[in-house]
DNA sequence: TATTAATTTTAGGCAAACCTAAAAATATAA
DNA sequence: TTATATTTTTAGGTTTGCCTAAAATTAATA
């Protein structure tokens, strides 16, 4: 319902409000906003009104701000387009995957959504970005079973064991003496700069994988 | 020597000025620049003083501007972006080439400099765009003897004819009749909407012939 | 609960990039 | 060459999206 197109600025504002808002249920602060954007809240204010005006987030005066459903659909928008970029990133331009993000942050602001359909259909209609994050199709459905590598949950993230990708008795020894098997629940505490290795908690127990371990466990995002 | 990442407006005022100038060598009215970009006259004024404060334009009052060699630089580079994403909306994407400018015009400023380059490898270095212009390389250099189809020269454009694609005789046959061999000099003055035929001039002498034939005439553009 | 602290909003301003209207300079035509 | 037309610039104004400083509100703590 939303006639006009939107600003870069006014597109990077609903897409921070959605990121922060957990799927449209939380309560947005004013302040959170202007942390994640490193944009004063006074201004914050400004365009938090200005966003409600347009119906796009319902705002009331020191009680922070909550995305529409119109909103919503805008921000799953953007974000396909972000993680679509970052596929073609990744996999056509061959960039490292901690690359992709800044470029991908400007490309998502290209408006044509013959280009981004199109691209779709060129990446062959990828479920998941390279960081593992889902990508929403074009009316804006994100498939909820994604299986995505246990190496690519991010850090508080937490998944369920779903497949187990290197098939050899010594893998499968290692999974048994740590306790993980299909259906176990894992998440991730930490991710360490020296190694890449997980620090994951099972059961209540933390322990460390290695980048390699990890890589071969698929797991379903919970 | 330009320090400061110039705004899309800028940009844009840049790439006019470049392509009214005939490669940096005529000096552009306000008005043409005007008509060009949909901007008023005196907006441009603004601009073009901004512009030449920061030496990428020369310009005197009521003279006319000019660009200078870092703006020229400037320019390509735009330029050189702007071709790339058509070639890649054209030959990954599967757009029709008449669909391509304007989004093209959008994905020319996104900054990335890495992005353009690894998108040049990707496309394997193309030398011209789908339209027959040829792509600036990293370093701006235009390659002149790119050779492109007769029918991909624009209105008013030149080129002497460099090889004939299809081999049959009964090719040869016309283009003999039509005074038309390797290192002929034709300009093309018109192109009807109707069939996409060309008006051509060949020794001071007009003639029509279809597109199938036009695009089986390789030229060097001139 | 009263005071202090933190958050959020209001008020007033600024720069970029546009606009209109009017003045100045240049070009064209009588 | 003078009058008229066109082009260009100046002057002043608007909108967008940001800023700082101060006021208002809400939250935290003594």
């Amino acid at each position: 319902m939303s006639n006009n197109k939107l600003s870069k600025s006014e597109e990077d504002y609903i897409k921070t409000i959605f990121n922060l808002s957990e799927f449209g249920n939380k309560q947005v602060s004013t302040n959170s906003i202007s942390k994640v954007l490193k944009i004063e809240p006074a201004s914050v204010t400004d365009m938090v009104k200005k966003l409600s005006l347009k119906k796009l987030i319902y705002h009331k005066n020191y009680k922070g701000s909550q995305i529409s459903k119109s909103g919503i659909k805008v921000a799953l928008q953007i974000i396909r387009k972000h993680r679509l970029w970052e596929v073609f990133l990744h996999e056509k331009l061959n960039f490292k995957w901690d690359k992709i993000h800044n470029i991908a942050e400007e490309l998502e602001h290209v408006s044509s959504n013959k280009l981004i359909d199109k691209l779709d259909d060129y990446l062959q209609y990828p479920k998941i970005d390279p960081h593992g994050d889902p990508i929403p199709n074009k009316l804006g459905v994100i498939e909820s079973n994604v299986k995505i590598s246990l190496s690519d949950l991010k850090i508080f993230e937490s998944g369920i064991v779903s497949r187990i990708i290197k098939e050899n008795d010594h893998f499968f020894k290692l999974l048994k003496k740590l306790n993980i098997q299909i259906g176990t629940k894992i998440k991730v505490i930490e991710k360490l700069k020296f190694d890449n290795s997980l620090e994951i908690i099972i059961d209540n127990k933390k322990l460390l994988i290695s980048k390699k371990i990890a890589s071969n466990i698929k797991i379903t995002k919970i």
